[in-house]
DNA sequence: ACAAGTCAACCTAACGTTCGTTTGGTAATG
DNA sequence: CATTACCAAACGAACGTTAGGTTGACTTGT
């Protein structure tokens, strides 16, 4: 009770709780709710375990306050996804490479949301949607619908996310099939894989491997 | 002591274990590892918790037995998907609608697995694939090399994969958005959909929503 | 044929630990 | 001098696990 008081106030902003946030994100992430203990937020974050009700109601409390903090986050960089210049055509290749590359890199934000999604927990996939993937989604919807009526536009959105998110989800697992290659990891890689999948199927008029837009923007005339 | 006693030797076979597997099998998927007691699963079982100490070393041998019994459950379901009649394109026309089915009924099973992805344990993901996925994977990649030469095969297997499954994973979620139907969710509608979408793409000579194989039901025509 | 012994299956009771949380306080701020 | 931010210590409950004992269905020796 003597010289190391207030060990952690070296974020002069007061940041505690933020410092709690982050670091919490980052363990429920990876374990999952049931898997971190308060005493090991506290320990990691640098703080006293009771501090952290100071800042929190209860352990779901804090919980879900990372998901919003995780959300609040995310939301910015979920909307410079969808561009909005060039054809329909064109903004949903661009889509697809931006998307990949975003989920490459932030995978602590990717597999809270797989666990949320696994979890099924109503009120909580509410908030996602609220707060974070309604917006993007239903733009989404209308991008799609500008290209093509011969699918349900939503159906059609399930279906690009999963094409490309599975590439990721079993990321670890596929490194024990035989025909695997590391290229197949690569976000350019997949990308032009999932565009060329996506426009043409598997018997289109992929001739050449012909994509909409090679990466950076330039519309080939096939 | 006295009149209670063996209780639940009401299965003749003696099959305490097994009633341990299933049970702990369903709640595992539900709540996950850290999500369920020795406690619990003993009093959904009707047995007492010392008694799991008897048929298994450690709640995580409990565990990695409850994996087996799962995948030894679904090995012969899964070969049995790949059927082996027909042209390559019908095979995987067939493949598509049968998995469709196949995801839609065993929940239990497919949130066991989805949770082992997310986990990400490398022994337990070679485990999954040497005891499950490796030879029916491999068969798959066969199959679309035979039907496509334009891609690369392992990464179509995935994609055609993920295609069909985010449909599911994304189950409760989809509900709160605005461009929800019930129909999505329906095993035949979201096959015809992954089937058109992954032999032509958005754009390809899908004008009529033909799709190589109708199978058993009938394919409406517009 | 039958007492004696073996063994798996199950139980009660408890162990030490870790959990989420609370209480009661101190040190600085404004 | 009230409020905010933090900590040390402890609470009861739940956790994984173990020790020790009781069954009942099988051998086995004689």
């Amino acid at each position: 009770m003597t010289d190391q008081s207030t060990a952690q106030i070296d974020t002069p902003g007061g940041n505690t709780r933020t410092a709690v946030l982050e670091k919490a994100l980052e363990l429920f992430a990876e374990t999952g709710f049931n898997g971190v203990s308060m005493r090991r937020i506290a320990q990691e974050v640098g703080i006293n375990p009771a501090t952290l009700y100071h800042h929190f109601t209860h352990k779901e409390d804090l919980y879900e306050q990372v998901l919003r903090f995780a959300y609040a986050e995310q939301a910015a960089q979920f909307s410079a996804l969808v561009s909005t210049e060039g054809t329909p055509r064109s903004q949903l290749g661009e889509f697809i490479r931006e998307f990949t590359r975003y989920i490459a890199k932030d995978q602590h934000f990717f597999r809270l949301v797989k666990r949320e999604q696994l979890e099924g927990n109503s009120e909580r996939l509410k908030m996602l949607v609220d707060l974070l993937f309604g917006q993007q989604y239903g733009a989404m919807v209308r991008s799609v619908g500008r290209v093509t009526q011969a699918f349900d536009a939503h159906m059609l959105v399930t279906s690009l996310l999963g094409l490309v998110l599975h590439h990721y989800e079993t990321r670890h697992m596929r490194q024990f099939f035989s025909e695997y290659a590391p290229s197949q990891d690569d976000p350019d890689v997949v990308a032009d894989h999932c565009c060329r999948l996506f426009f043409f199927g598997i018997q289109g008029e992929a001739g050449a491997g012909q994509v909409p837009e090679p990466s950076t923007h330039a519309m080939p005339t096939p």
